[in-house]
DNA sequence: CAAAATTAATATGCCTGCATATCAAATTTA
DNA sequence: TAAATTTGATATGCAGGCATATTAATTTTG
């Protein structure tokens, strides 16, 4: 194997470098599993960040925004605009509530129960596809090192959302 | 170990289920690269995306911006955007090419070549801080994982770019 | 050579992502 | 209890991401 004499050097970047770095791999494997979840999920006209939201409407009903937000790991700027959209398309509807009327209730709607029960089956794809290249301990070893990274800055104040 | 009974029922989903998928997995692991990122360069003000555009061009002088986009895996549609913010801030300069005026030649300053070279040890220690909660053979696992990951997915219908 | 197809850049529209600010409602505390 | 702080929702502004369309320059082809 030719030494790489950059490794020696690094002040001396390149491009073919950075392509390399798991900055980009991870910026690149979004990508390709966004691109994925669009392709199967056509039909249905939901992102991926509107379904995992209003699956979890689904699962926790009159849980609230922020509360949403934090779960699914979104800004909170970021949380309104999916709300509205989700509700444009009648999937879900937010109610204010009597206890405290800061807070507004999200509630999927039977067309949003719906959608997500049908969709199901392309989900599964979508993450089988994702990690076809991968045979099947390589993808149990890639899902294993990935909840690591993820668990190890949670709540730390690298992870904006 | 509990039976997990969801496993022998794909159609039965949940929130929680959705947050283990590699979709959501990778789609955290980007959101947490991009926050480090921008905490390692906050003193340059240059986004990961800008960066590995700028680094590019240095390597290549001369690049239209559409190899530029297929090079750096970016969309077509949002490399203009990058290169306007790039050339706005004075760190690359767009020429028209005199054989095929159809294109624009790219090429740094002299300060988009200075600001690469003094932000490269920050680039290196993005890339560190990623991958921080991992051993050193867990770290070179999951980047080969990755590198094989986005491979496979090079050139294929699904990899939208 | 002229019409057709391709190509590079650019624009628009929609969605996500995040920082920052505002406002009203609730809670804390002085 | 009144003032200060916190909290939830929302708005604005900018960046990236992508589909789709347009325009001008070039290449292909009939």
């Amino acid at each position: 194997m030719p030494i790489d004499r950059r490794a020696a050097y690094p002040f001396c970047m390149n491009s073919s470098r950075l392509k390399q770095m798991p900055g980009h791999l991870i910026r690149r494997a979004n990508q390709i599993s966004s691109a994925i979840f669009s392709e199967e999920m056509v039909e249905y006209e939901l992102t991926a960040v509107q379904l995992i939201a209003l699956a979890t409407i689904i699962d926790r009903p009159g849980m609230d925004a922020t509360r949403l937000a934090e779960y699914i790991d979104f800004d909170k700027a970021t949380i309104g605009g999916v709300i509205e959209r989700l509700e444009r398309k009648r999937l879900v509807e937010r109610r204010v509530s009597q206890a405290d009327k800061r807070i507004k209730e999200l509630v999927a709607t039977p067309a949003g129960r719906a959608l997500v029960s049908v969709s199901m089956p392309h989900i599964e794809r979508v993450q089988e596809r994702i990690l076809q290249p991968l045979s099947s301990g390589e993808q149990a070893q890639l899902m294993s090192l990935l909840k690591r990274i993820v668990a190890g800055f949670a709540n730390s104040p690298s992870d904006a959302k």
